[in-house]
DNA sequence: CTGATTTCATATCGCTCGCTACGAAACGCT
DNA sequence: AGCGTTTCGTAGCGAGCGATATGAAATCAG
């Protein structure tokens, strides 16, 4: 046994050797809280909530998550799902704006979702808060901004290829993509449906510099 | 005394005759209160929170301003303003566009404000929730509807008039303006300085149909 | 089997939450 | 002054919070 696990509590990620094994499903227990923080936030979400969500009892949470805010942090991470594969499409994709065309409504769809709640949970879940959650909040903006990083990134990589004129405002161009995607959020919470989202995002674009 | 005094309980807006006075200032509590609402939110400010910004003791909240809930809304309504006012803003521009532009920007610097928190309260703090807030929050959505229907009339009427082309999506418009400007709250409390979000909303209005 | 390990269900823990009972104090009115 | 009314400060209510102590039960190693 390690160190670090013997001074803190660190829950198990992987099966061990002896023991009882969990009665249930480790996965799918992670989806539902997912879901609830989704829907209530990080500190309006109760452990009797997330109890009901799950279908587990407090101690089991406890033992396979650690506590509240490490299955928040893993349920946040679960929900923006790897770096590397939204990495992965700003590069593959053909140009940026088509990029960002594709996450807005990738974002759309997902506000708008009818087996999830409405909206983002990485912009509602942990939007304001206590004082006591300032580190998850910090966590979710950590999250924000490396989507933002990627998204500058693409954009500075068509202007040097020459796709995008050399005076692009690479920043105003990421964040006002950020703004209409968490903007999008707060609409999706208040009614809006699917296609107005969708309008929103392709109204959005036609400040780009198009090079088709 | 009115028959919905004695069976609700209403807090006393206008001074009474007789009794003792309140001995603090009502509208300075008020403002505290909204502050300290404007930076945690409403479930996740506490009494607590309230009675050390206020400079007030529970009981003294709860006879000025009624419960929590009373209190909040009373705040975000001092936060709103008056919606004529908005309505009257939108009215005198000389178009629509310029009217969305002035309020863009004025919410960049509201959101960006060195005396007040950063963002929008109307935008987070009661933008998720436990059920018992829903109410709250279906509040806080109604305020932003009206400002919606003001930024949507005042479009429709430049389409009539002729300042704007009859084929205007006037509530894609609309919708577009109103994800920017709440998605600036996210930005601005992600860091976001007060010129970056000007250029978010200059860069926003470049879809728009010109007529200048 | 025995022993070590880990999770199980039950029953709380201490704390903070929103809120209020209570009696004293401060007003206007007569 | 005396009365009615309202707010004052103190103290604490019941409820729910996040988190855990406890011992039985379930697994594996030998």
């Amino acid at each position: 046994m390690s160190l670090i696990s013997i001074v803190m509590k660190v829950p198990r990620t992987q099966s061990r050797k002896t023991g009882r094994p969990l009665s249930f499903d480790r996965e799918a227990a992670l989806e539902k809280a997912m879901l609830a923080f989704w829907e209530s936030g990080y500190e309006t979400t109760s452990i009797s909530d997330l109890t009901a969500a799950m279908g587990v009892t407090a101690p089991s949470i406890y033992t396979a998550f650690g506590d509240k805010k490490q299955l928040f942090l893993e349920a946040m991470r679960r929900y923006v799902g790897d770096a590397a594969d939204l990495k992965k499409a700003f590069v593959l994709a053909p140009t940026a704006k088509e990029a960002v065309a594709r996450m807005m409504e990738d974002a759309a769809r997902l506000y708008t979702g009818d087996a999830t709640p409405r909206g983002c949970l990485l912009a509602s879940a942990a939007a304001t808060g206590s004082k006591d959650a300032a580190d998850v909040r910090d966590a979710a903006a950590r999250e924000r901004r490396v989507i933002r990083t990627i998204i500058i990134e693409r954009i500075e990589s068509d202007v040097e290829s020459g796709l995008l004129p050399p005076d692009t405002k690479t920043s105003v161009l990421a964040d006002t993509a950020l703004a209409i995607t968490h903007g999008m959020s707060i609409l999706a919470r208040d009614g809006a449906d699917r296609n107005a989202l969708i309008a929103i995002a392709q109204a959005s674009l036609s400040g780009w510099p198009d090079h088709s």
